[in-house]
DNA sequence: TCTATGATCGTA
DNA sequence: ACGATCATAGAG
């Protein structure tokens, strides 16, 4: 994997345990991969979302602990993928100590590997190679992630995010799309061509 | 059981 | 601005 750091050398499961809006900022900059057979399908994290446990009226977490978000509850490091809009995926690493339920959900990557393959999962042929994995459902589309890959741990299994650069010039926003929320800026993300563009999109 | 809705996206 | 499309949550 080139000039990536190692697939074989992910992101360790103490990385996860830490305060979500933490692990959420510095989870910039780093690679979210996919093996996929033979092929790995990724690119850089360039946007994230801190879901808090219960009290954060924007978070799963906050409605039915023992529905779909139990997984958000378990130990840190490992995947929470959920099926939304009839229609998407979209996919967490679940973070802090276990039992608080926090997680944070990958926003939009700048796609680097498996660009091809990215595209061949039926992108819309408009859509630039930068903004292939531009949104939550885009994400899981371009790397192939569905609920197969609930509960996975993400420091061993198909699914790995690996260390990055570190960035600069985070931005802090409201997070995107939620009918119960409280306006906390837990949206973070570094400009460029890949940050998701949705019509409620909070500017800067 | 039944109904409403959603951490979205593509098209108009 | 709207429709797709179905698992989940909340109501009855």
């Amino acid at each position: 994997m080139s000039e990536l750091a190692d697939f074989d050398a992910p992101l360790p499961r103490s990385f996860y345990e830490r305060d979500v809006r933490i692990v959420a900022r510095q989870l910039l900059g780093c690679y979210l991969v996919h093996r996929r057979g033979r092929s790995l399908v990724g690119g850089r994290i360039v946007e994230t979302e801190a879901y808090g446990g219960p009290g954060d009226p924007g978070s799963h977490a906050d409605r039915a602990p023992d529905g779909r978000a139990r997984i958000m509850f378990g130990p840190a490091g490992f995947a929470y993928v959920y099926f939304t809009y009839g229609m998407h995926h979209c996919v967490n690493a679940v973070c802090g100590p276990e039992g608080k339920g926090s997680a944070v959900l990958f926003r939009a990557l700048e796609p680097v590997l498996g660009i091809e393959e990215m595209r061949a999962a039926g992108a819309p042929s408009s859509l630039p190679d930068a903004k292939l994995a531009s949104g939550p459902g885009r994400i899981c589309r371009a790397l192939g992630i569905d609920k197969a890959l609930n509960g996975a741990d993400l420091t061993a299994g198909t699914l790995r995010i690996v260390p990055g650069k570190k960035v600069r010039g985070i931005h802090a926003t409201t997070r995107i799309g939620l009918s119960r929320d409280d306006g906390r800026e837990w949206r973070f993300f570094v400009d460029g061509p890949s940050v998701s563009g949705g019509s409620r999109r909070p500017r800067r």
